[in-house]
DNA sequence: GCGATATACCTTGACAGGTGAGGTATCTCA
DNA sequence: TGAGATACCTCACCTGTCAAGGTATATCGC
């Protein structure tokens, strides 16, 4: 990985909620998408990834069932719940406004 | 604080290191100005500050001495080092690298 | 002279999130 | 039958943030 974690931190439960967003799925594939879609540049660690879903199921923006494993073992599905949804277009909005702020502090010119 | 620290986290050093690319400077002013280009939507409290800076002398990033007050109490300056600059052109780097991935990673539609 | 306020620095302990290391189980293919 | 991919989970540790507390100086109004 060539991203640090800790860039990434706090903006994990984003990435997840983003991705549930688009559709049910399990940590192994949310996983695999991470890291296709950056191109191998960044992957969340398994245990970042089920803490995260824990805590995400703990907050009551995610619901998880057992779904059916087409091969290989057994997943556990994960669905966004409507306040997950909420939380979800907060967080992305909290993104654009900390691109903003963090390419402003970080202007080394001009 | 509108922005959470944790979604700061790791940038810190990088936004710390890119203000003093434009010159020396101490805490408490580094502070202003972050809380001023931010618009008041974050800063870095005192305790993370210190704690970074601290940090930061350590890895031989930056250089400290103490400079007389213009007014109030004493000041700690500090210098970026030959080490800090390429440190800081590596940051903003993966900071860049940083927005694009996550971009990819929160894009809900399409 | 005195209190309030701004300037300016620093430390400690608690907390939360990321992660290395380890574990379990299933299915496929050679 | 053994390797490798799929798939899940937990624990202990580390690091960065931050609330809370502390110190000291200069300025300004009263």
């Amino acid at each position: 990985m060539s991203i640090a974690g800790d860039l990434i931190r706090g903006h994990t439960d984003a990435i997840i909620l983003a991705r549930l967003l688009r559709g049910d799925s399990y940590g192994y594939e949310i996983n695999k998408t991470i890291s296709t879609l950056s191109s191998g540049r960044f992957e969340l660690k398994e245990a970042t990834l089920y803490t995260a879903f824990k805590r995400l199921e703990e907050l009551g923006y995610i619901a998880s069932y057992w779904g059916s494993s087409g091969a290989g073992a057994r997943r556990r599905y994960y669905t966004i719940t409507a306040a997950g949804k909420e939380a979800c277009f907060r967080l992305l909005e909290e993104w654009l406004e900390t691109k903003e702020i963090m390419d402003k502090l970080l202007e080394v010119e001009g």
